[in-house]
DNA sequence: CAGTATCCGATGCGATACTG
DNA sequence: CAGTATCGCATCGGATACTG
């Protein structure tokens, strides 16, 4: 694919020849929405490689934007941002904003993908606004095959590891609220692109259960950081 | 190169797919500098094909990032940044900060390139400094072969296409300044890692004529718009 | 000047399987 | 769980030549 590089001095170039390179970009994304682990990482971008994953974890760490050491309790490794790392945090969130301002919509919701969607809920879910007691939310997909239809999030604020779990099993745990909608509506509600509220009334998204969960709904269900910018999209939209 | 796309709904990833593509951000970068013709767009990235180039201006217009125009009075052809387009400013301005903070100083001067950094000079130029008559300033780079080693800024304010124009072939004029360098050391100036001064005090450049422009030569180079990040580059630098 | 057309080569990357 | 090893091909894009 040529002579990798474009001959520049000039700073934009060089860090392009860097976050240019397929998957960084989404691998940054990733650590800096806390992912330490290998296969948590794998999680938050399903269609790549280990070898490439790998590869490009090597390539952050030789760059300077990561470290990777071994956590000392569980002997497993670390993946976790340097202070350059740190430093790139404004350039993938320049990225995030204008790609939710100026990127058809419709684009994003034809990249559905309910384990990737759980998988960032099960990040910013907020379990203050929740019962102080473990509650478990059955979501079901029903415009999804199947294997990957069903999802329990388990919310505990003293568990080991983080507030929230996410399973793809039935964990046997009474369900405090049921969630039943379609992939698209539950991934808009998510982008901010359509509301709880909205959702209901239109009889897209049916909740059964706790009846103030039902109602807190659209508090604890933590949305994508970009939710919150304005959506323009003057041109038509990427070709692809 | 595989699916095109990450098949992810996230902002960053669509973002990606588009800014991930070889040259786009080089390409927007001279956008922003100013360039709107094609061929001056190429003079900006010289190591592109102009079938690539028209390539990526085909996508960002598809994408409505910039627009194709047809200037009234030459019949050129005019590349514009839109709205959308130009709110991908602090994208890249993002990249070059972290660029000149973080990428080892060694890899830029590595990537040296006497027409690029003269085209980049012409483009940044501060012509007030200056005396108010024309002026012609000719660069000779020493440790460059002969073809591309003598460069002449003709600086006029009145001049219709912009108050600096370069030239590779001598243009026959009176030269009120002779700078005499090494592409290394006018390149370290450019980009803020060395001054004028320091540069002279080593020997390392020679000024010959007008002494009043020598004196300020500092204030009217105009330097590159990173110049002013303080860099910090902690890692090993980029493995290229 | 402003591109198009064509060809072909390198290689990045996906897929899959395997290991400590 | 955390990767490595291997293979093969699709495709991106570089080179060159040509045109209105």
């Amino acid at each position: 694919m040529a002579a990798r590089g474009y001959g520049q001095f000039c700073p934009v170039a060089m860090a392009s020849e860097v976050l240019g390179r397929r998957w960084t970009v989404i691998l940054l994304r990733e650590l800096m929405a806390g992912s330490e682990r290998f296969n948590d990482l794998r999680r938050g971008m399903p269609l790549i490689s280990p070898a490439l994953l790998s590869k490009r974890l090597g390539e952050l760490e030789e760059l300077g934007a990561i470290t990777r050491s071994v956590d000392a309790a569980t002997g497993s490794p670390r993946y976790r941002l340097t202070e350059a790392g740190e430093e790139l945090r404004p350039v993938i969130m320049a990225m995030g904003t204008w790609g939710h301002r100026w990127l058809e919509a419709q684009l994003s919701l034809k990249n559905l993908d309910p384990s990737l969607l759980m998988w960032d809920m099960r990040r910013n879910l907020n379990p203050d606004p929740l019962p102080q007691r473990r509650v478990t939310i059955q979501f079901l997909y029903h415009d999804v095959t199947e294997r990957r239809s069903r999802f329990w999030l388990i919310v505990d604020r003293d568990a080991e590891d983080g507030p929230v779990d996410l399973c793809i099993r039935d964990p046997g745990q009474e369900v405090d609220l049921y969630v039943s909608t379609d992939l698209r509506t539950m991934t808009a509600i998510w982008m901010g692109l359509d509301s709880v509220r909205d959702a209901l009334d239109r009889g897209s998204l049916q909740l059964t259960g706790d009846r103030e969960m039902q109602r807190t709904m659209q508090t604890w269900l933590g949305l994508s950081v970009f939710a919150g910018e304005t959506k323009r999209v003057g041109g038509r939209g990427m070709s692809a």
